[in-house]
DNA sequence: GTCTATACTATGATAGAC
DNA sequence: GTCTATCATAGTATAGAC
């Protein structure tokens, strides 16, 4: 059973990262069969339609990313350390699974369609929710300002934080532990110099 | 001659808002001719290929961003005015043309393969360029921070800038004036609440 | 400048042999 | 579980009448 979950764990990986190199609706089932090494009829006894792996790549990932949000959450920590926290938790899901993050990221049109989309709507739910609390509690707290909407800036986070897989490259000396450090320093901090005063 | 060139804007228009909807792979030639009110034969009067098509309304947003950003770049100012001004001129484009935006965002993959990606490829290059230098003079007269990145700065910015697309109606009361203040803030002086010492 | 009609190709999906 | 062969559909693009 070790092998018959891997041809199917193969498509899924196959297809991720087609979809994320070219799209959803440019990748062919023959394109996807030929990377798998089969031809595409196979694919149909592990999936019943192209969309049920475009389902199964995101909600995989949802359920991954929802999962490390939850830990970070368990932990009582101040609104900073768990902005900060989420923020790094997003990169090393990224980095472990860019393929479904640029598909997540690019392809909601495709995804809206999908007959389960409900499922993904509750998790993408659950995502936001769980950032707009942190953000709510600082504001609460008086750690973070007051000034701007709470929901402006968790969206310019998100989108910067996301879009991340489209230009880092984790092989190099700048580490995602780093990405993460400079990317929670800009937004809590700024990228403006500090007063030396 | 109006009218001659009113039914190739329509075409670009119409294109570009199926487009940013459903993604460029997604639209079909009929579809854009049913929009436009014509059918899909009589498109290629006007376009040698639906490729040209997108490949015209990326290369005409590109060329609007362009001389809004040498607009910006013309006038002498200290580096952290020009960031906002870049910021602003890019959120006003946004406004402008929401759906060129988004296929410019989204499409990156089905644009590098278009036979004309050089001319794309020159002014991207432009752009990052513009932003490139504002960064790095604010870094050399000590009024931006020294210690991240130039570059990766630029993309957090870049990011959460273009993204807003994805987001923001300037429909409501939240202008854009006003979104492009509050991101300049948030970039520079950080969304940490200020210490009152 | 638009329409009609159609050529040609590619697509997602299926049935049945092995 | 995979392959062969194929169906039905939909896609881009073209030729020629109007």
């Amino acid at each position: 059973m070790a092998v018959q979950g891997d041809r199917r764990t193969a498509i899924l990986r196959c297809s991720a990262d087609l979809f994320a190199r070219q799209g959803v609706a440019s990748t062919t089932v023959r394109q996807i069969a030929d990377e798998v090494g089969v031809l595409s009829g196979s694919l149909y006894h592990h999936f019943p339609s192209k969309d049920a792996i475009v389902n199964e790549v995101v909600t995989a990932y949802l359920d991954l990313l929802l999962s490390r949000y939850r830990e970070v959450m368990a932990v009582d920590r101040t609104p900073r350390e768990r902005l900060e926290q989420l923020i790094a938790a997003s990169l090393r899901v990224a980095e472990s699974e860019p393929s479904a993050t640029v598909v997540y990221q690019n392809e909601m049109s495709y995804i809206r369609e999908l007959p389960q989309y409900e499922a993904v709507k509750a998790a993408a739910a659950e995502v936001q929710q769980t950032w707009l609390s942190v953000i709510e509690d600082g504001r609460a707290d008086g750690s973070f300002r007051d000034d701007i909407d709470p929901r402006v800036f968790y969206r310019f986070v998100r989108d910067a934080v996301w879009l991340s897989v489209r230009w880092y490259r984790p092989e190099g000396p700048y580490t995602v532990e780093r990405l993460a450090a400079d990317c929670a320093s800009i937004f809590l901090d700024g990228y403006a110099a500090f007063d030396p005063e």
